[in-house]
DNA sequence: CTGTTAGCGCCTTCAG
DNA sequence: CTGAAGGCGCTAACAG
C-alpha cells in the first residue's frame, strides 16, 4: 500500500529549504518562542505564505506528548441534557484551545468501553465521562494510570475514585415531592426511567425520604421504574392511573418521562398534578404549564471541564465531588389540588 | 517545561524487550497482518497483557498519514437540529470505526476559520460543516487541496464546489404556505431568522412564490426577518399582529421562531393560525397542537457521513447536491380557518 | 542568534 | 518467518 500521498502539505523542512534557513529556525518563527532575526525571519514568514504551510499538529503532538484534545463521552448525544452539557464543555475547551472528541455510548458498556480505548489511543490529554452502567471499572482505573485525566459527570462510577461533578438528585426530587405535598396531596407516585440508572435510582431514594419524613407510609404500587422510550411503559402509566384509590399527583423522574406523561395525561383528557425532575422546553407554554425540578446542565458541563483543565494544568489537590442543587420551578401543574 | 512524564505508558519496544523479540515482530502480532510464529505471538501476547499496551495511535498516524477521525462543524450543538444531525453523524463514523470532533461555530465566521484550521491541523480525515455566513472561501478550499474532504450540510458554501447536503426550505415552506392557503386565509405573515441567513433567505423566497402562485400581491409589512433570540424581536412581532389589517395566519421560519411565537400569542391569548417551519418537542401536545413542515436532521447527518464516507474510500464520482424534502404535519394549528 | 543531532512511537522498506 | 535500518514532521537539548 503507498504511504497515501496526503497531498502534497507542505513541511517546515520545505520551508526551510525555500527560505534557505535550518529546519529549527523555522520551528522558532513558527512557534514565536525563541528569537529570530528580523531578516531571517521575513524570509521564512514569506516561504511559510508561499507555501501555504500550517504546521503538523500531529507531529507536534507525537514529540510533546500532548494533544490538545480532550474527550466527552455520554450518553446520547440527541438528548437535549446531553447536548447542553456538551455544548458548555466545547466552550471551556476552546476557552483553553483544546478540540473536543465526542461519542455516545447509547447506554451499552461494551461500547462505552471501546470508545473508552479508542479515544484514549488518540492520546487525549483528558476525559469527562458519564459512565455506562455495567462498564468494567478497569477500563476507566486504566486511563488514570496512563496519565489521562478523568472526570465523572451525572453519575459516578463504581470501584473508580476520580472528579465528579453531579446533580443533588435526591434533595431535588424530595423538593418536588413536598412541593406536591403542601398543596395536599397525599397519594403522590412516582415514575422514574429503568431501576439500574443511577440518577433514576437516586431520584426514586429522594422521593421516598421526602414522603417518610412527611410521614407518609410508602406503596410501592405508586412507583413506576421504566424506560420512557418503551411502548409498554405507557400502558404500565396508564395502568398506574387505573387502579383503585389512583394517586392525586405526579413525580416523574427524567424530562423524557415527562414528556410522556403530559402526551399520555392529555390523550386521556385527565388532569392532575405533576411535577417533573429536569427542566424541557416549552414545559412553560403547556396547559397547564409544567412545574419542575430543573437541574443546569450546562453548568455540569462547564464545572466538570473546568475541574478537567485545572488537573491539566497541575491541580494536583485532592478528588472533587461537586453536586449541584436542583430548582423548583412553579408553573401550574404541580400546584393543583388534589380531586 | 518538562516533557511531560505522560505517565509510564509501555511502547512496543518495552513489549519487545520483554518478549525477547523484535519490535517488528510485535507490530506484526498487534496489527494481525502478517503471520508470525505461534510460539512468538504467545510471548508477545502475553507481554502486550502483561504491560497493558495499548498502541499509540498518534504515532501511527503519524506514519500512515491518516487519523481515523472526522471533523464536524456547527452552528451550535446545543441547538436540538444540529445535536440530532450531530448524532447521527457520530453514528455513522462509529460503524466506520472514525471518531468525531465536534465544534460549534456559534454564528462568528472567524471563529468558524479557527475551527477549520484547527481540527485541520489534527489532520482530520474529512470535514462535514455548515458554513458560517461571511466566511472566508479560501480556508475551506485550503482544506480541499490538502486532500481533506469536505461535506457541507444545511447550507452551501459560495465559491466551494463540494458535495452538499440540504434540506428543500423553498419547497417546504411553500408547502406549508399552501396550506395555509388552502384553509381560506390570504393575509398570511413570515417570520424568519435574520436575513443574512441562507435558510431563511431560502424559506422566505418559498413562501413568496407561493403566494405569487396563488395570485396573491405580495405585502412586504407582513414579512420579519429577526434573530429569534433577540429580546426586540418579541415586539416586532407583536407589532405585526397589532397593525391595521393584521394577518390571520403565521409561517414561522425555524423552531426557534416557532417556539417563540407560540410563547407570545399565549401570552396575548390570541388565537391565529400557525405553521411552523422545522419540527420541535411537544408540538404535537400544545393547545392547539402546531402544525409544522419537519425536516429530518438525523436523515441529513446520516447522508451527509455517508457521503463523506464513500469519498474518503475513494468514490472519484461527480460532486453531489443532496436535497431532502420536507414533510407537512398538520396538527392543529394550521387548520384553522381565518377569523 | 543559529544550526546540528537525536528521538517521540510506529510502520515500511528490504535484507536475512 | 524474522530483524535492522530509515523516516513520518516536529521539537528538545545541546553545541557553535
Amino acid at each position: 500500500m503507498t504511504p497515501l500521498p496526503r497531498s502534497t502539505r507542505p513541511t517546515m523542512n520545505d520551508v526551510a529549504k525555500l527560505a534557505d534557513v535550518s529546519l529549527k529556525t523555522v520551528s522558532r518563527v513558527v512557534n514565536g518562542t525563541e528569537s529570530v532575526s528580523a531578516a531571517k525571519a521575513v524570509r521564512v514568514e514569506a516561504a511559510i505564505r508561499e507555501l501555504g504551510f500550517r504546521r503538523n499538529e500531529q507531529a507536534r503532538q507525537l514529540r510533546q506528548g500532548t494533544t490538545a484534545t480532550i474527550g466527552l463521552i455520554i450518553e446520547d448525544l440527541a438528548d437535549p441534557f446531553y447536548s447542553t452539557l456538551a455544548r458548555a464543555v466545547e466552550e471551556v475547551a476552546h476557552a483553553h484551545h483544546h478540540a473536543l472528541l465526542v461519542s455516545s455510548s447509547a447506554e451499552d458498556p461494551r461500547r462505552a468501553e471501546a470508545l473508552v480505548r479508542s479515544l484514549s489511543g488518540r492520546g487525549i490529554d483528558g476525559l469527562i465521562i458519564t459512565p455506562a452502567e455495567g462498564m468494567d471499572p478497569r477500563v476507566l482505573a486504566a486511563e488514570g494510570e496512563a496519565g489521562c485525566s478523568l472526570v465523572f459527570v451525572d453519575r459516578p462510577s463504581v470501584d473508580v475514585d476520580a472528579d465528579t461533578v453531579l446533580v443533588d438528585n435526591r434533595g431535588g426530587t424530595a423538593a418536588g415531592v413536598r412541593h406536591l405535598l403542601a398543596a395536599g396531596h397525599r397519594r403522590i407516585a412516582f415514575v422514574g426511567d429503568t431501576a439500574s440508572l443511577y440518577t433514576a435510582q437516586e431520584r426514586r431514594i429522594g422521593y421516598l425520604e421526602a414522603l417518610e419524613t412527611a410521614g407518609i407510609e410508602r406503596d410501592d404500587n405508586l412507583v413506576l421504574m421504566a424506560n420512557p422510550a418503551a411502548p409498554e411503559s405507557g400502558e404500565a402509566f396508564l395502568a398506574l392511573l387505573d387502579r383503585d384509590n389512583p394517586p392525586t399527583a405526579i413525580l416523574s423522574g427524567n424530562n423524557r418521562w415527562s414528556v410522556r406523561v403530559v402526551r399520555l395525561l392529555r390523550q386521556r383528557g385527565a388532569s392532575i398534578a405533576l411535577v417533573g425532575f429536569d427542566d424541557f422546553e416549552l414545559a412553560d407554554a403547556l396547559e397547564p404549564p409544567v412545574s419542575v425540578v430543573a437541574q443546569d446542565p450546562a453548568a455540569v458541563g462547564r464545572l466538570a471541564a473546568e475541574l478537567l483543565f485545572s488537573r491539566l494544568a497541575g491541580d494536583t489537590g485532592p478528588r472533587q465531588h461537586i453536586q449541584l442543587g436542583a430548582t423548583l420551578i412553579p408553573r401550574g401543574s404541580g400546584e393543583r389540588a388534589p380531586r
